[in-house]
Formats: structure tokens, sequence, C-alpha cells
DNA sequence: GGTAATTCTATTATTATAGTAGACAATAGA
DNA sequence: TCTATTGTCTACTATAATAATAGAATTACC
């Protein structure tokens, strides 16, 4: 599961790329219209500022904004930046990996195997959309 | 991520896949070849049994069997079981679904329609393979 | 200088996770 | 029938992660 946190972020970073171009947004409008508490979300953009993905004005008619364009941000980059990792185990994951606690060796783990693959799918969906498109309803 | 537990769950149902259709496992067997801890296995193995997953029988020469053959629980089946979902958001849980906290109506949540399609890719990948057989090393 | 905004450091409350302890119940075999 | 062996159940504990808040400090415009 996603944290609430990194759910909070990801909306947050949808509300400022429709805003992109347009100056500095300021928080509460952000938590207003997004429903994320707003000292929380003080916190969550902090942490979205230092690691560079926002841009941030301190100050009368400050606020934040898309340090890059929507089209470069990609949901796969979101999730890796706020969670660390794609995957669903530790193991699994191709830019964070660790081994995990208690487990077989990698080569004997079949699970390993299994987790890689779901790994790649998920990095397959997320990295093939940004923050300027519209989410696709559905694949057929 | 996967808990811990989670991951224990499915080594030792793996493990008990290995050895269908020859008798009792002990505990203890599963617990050496699988590194998890004896005790902690105990509440893993009796949560399976009541949930149906696996047959048990106390006393001397008991033990943990599947109840189904291995070709009929699919991993999909095994994590849903021990983590309640596939998803990464309760929104997105096609059999579990919640509505999350402090969200936008699904109806305008870009997240939630995303969340679905990760969800979807997953359970493609978790659904198709079964305790039965060996990991496929990777897709083409 | 005053006001509106972000930033930083700390702290807290709650929950989930991982794991352990120990008494109890059942079974097979000697 | 005794006993060693094996699972079952209830309760507990320690640790860590999560979600959120408090409040002082800083910046920038007017």
């Amino acid at each position: 599961m996603l944290s609430q946190k990194t759910r909070y972020a990801i909306r947050a970073l949808q509300h400022l790329a429709d805003q992109y171009g347009q100056g500095p947004v300021p928080l509460t409008d952000i938590a207003e219209t997004q429903k994320i508490p707003a000292k929380f979300l003080t916190v969550i953009l902090s942490e979205l500022s230092r690691e560079g993905l926002v841009d941030t004005q301190r100050g009368r008619d400050g606020g934040y904004w898309l340090a890059l364009s929507p089209i470069d941000i990609s949901y796969g980059d979101i999730v890796r930046l706020t969670r660390g990792s794609l995957a669903l185990t530790p193991c699994a994951s191709r830019f964070a990996h660790e081994t995990c606690a208690n487990c077989l060796p990698e080569s004997e783990c079949r699970l390993h195997r299994l987790m890689l693959r779901v790994r790649d799918e998920t990095a397959r969906v997320l990295d093939g959309i940004s923050l300027a498109e519209p989410v696709p309803l559905d694949v057929e």
C-alpha cells in the first residue's frame, strides 16, 4: 500500500501540474482543494522541495510550483522519491535493492523472481504516464 | 510492500507445495528450511488453516499440508488472503474496496484510476501463476 | 515595519508489525 | 494407558512506522 503521505504528495503534485506556468501556488490553496491537512502538507512539500521536484518562494505572493515541466515527471518518479521503491519486496527493487530479512539466498527464492515481474509491470504503467497527461480509464 | 508475515506465508506455502501428497509436514521442517522463526510460524500457519488453505493434524506424525492441489492456489489468492488486497490504495481494491481517507470523490481522483490499472496488471501476473509452477525468469 | 508566506526542529498519539510466552489439546505408537 | 510429539489458543511485549501538530524562525514583498 502507498502511505497516506505518498497519496497526499501525488495529489499535491497533480494540483501543481494543473497550475503549471501560473506562478507560485500557496500551500493553503493546495490543502483546501485537495483535502490535505495544511500542517502535514508543509512537511510533504518541504520534502519535495528538498528533493528538487518543486521550487518554492517564501514571503508574500510566495508558494510552490513544479521544478520541471509536468511532462517530465512520471508517476513512477514520484512513487520512487516518496516511497523509495515501486517494488513489493525489498529484494525486488531495481533502484533501491535490499536483501529481505530472514530470507533464502535470492537465487533460490521463488518469491524474488515473481516480485521482480510484478515490479516491472508496475513500472511499465507508472513510468508511462506523466503529470501532464490525464490518466486513461483502462487498458484493453 | 508485502509484510514480513506475508512473505513468510508465501514461502511456507511453497514449501508445502513441494511436499504435496507426501503426508503432514511438521512445522519445524518448514521453519528450518525456510528460515522462519518457529513460534511466529505457528501463528501464520494457524491463520492459513483457519482460512482453509492448509489442513493440519495434531499429535505425533502430525503437521501441515495444502488443502488444495498446488495448481489451484494462485499467488494472487495468497496475497489477497494474507494481506487483504493486491492494490496499492484502498480505493483500488476490487475485492476489498474502501474509500481512501481524506481523499476526493473517486470519480474526481486521478490517482484512483491509475491505481486501478496497476492493480489489474499485478493481478494479471499473480493470478497467472500457481504454487505448482516454477516461477518463470522474465517476460520478454 | 507589518503581513503573508515557507522552513525547521521537536514532539506526540496511534497503529501496525514482528515476535514471544506459556498453558492447553490431540494423536500415534510403545 | 502412558508419553513424547505435534498443533492451538490467548495474551502479551517491544519496536518502528505513520500521521499529524506545535511553535519559533526565516524570507520577501509592500
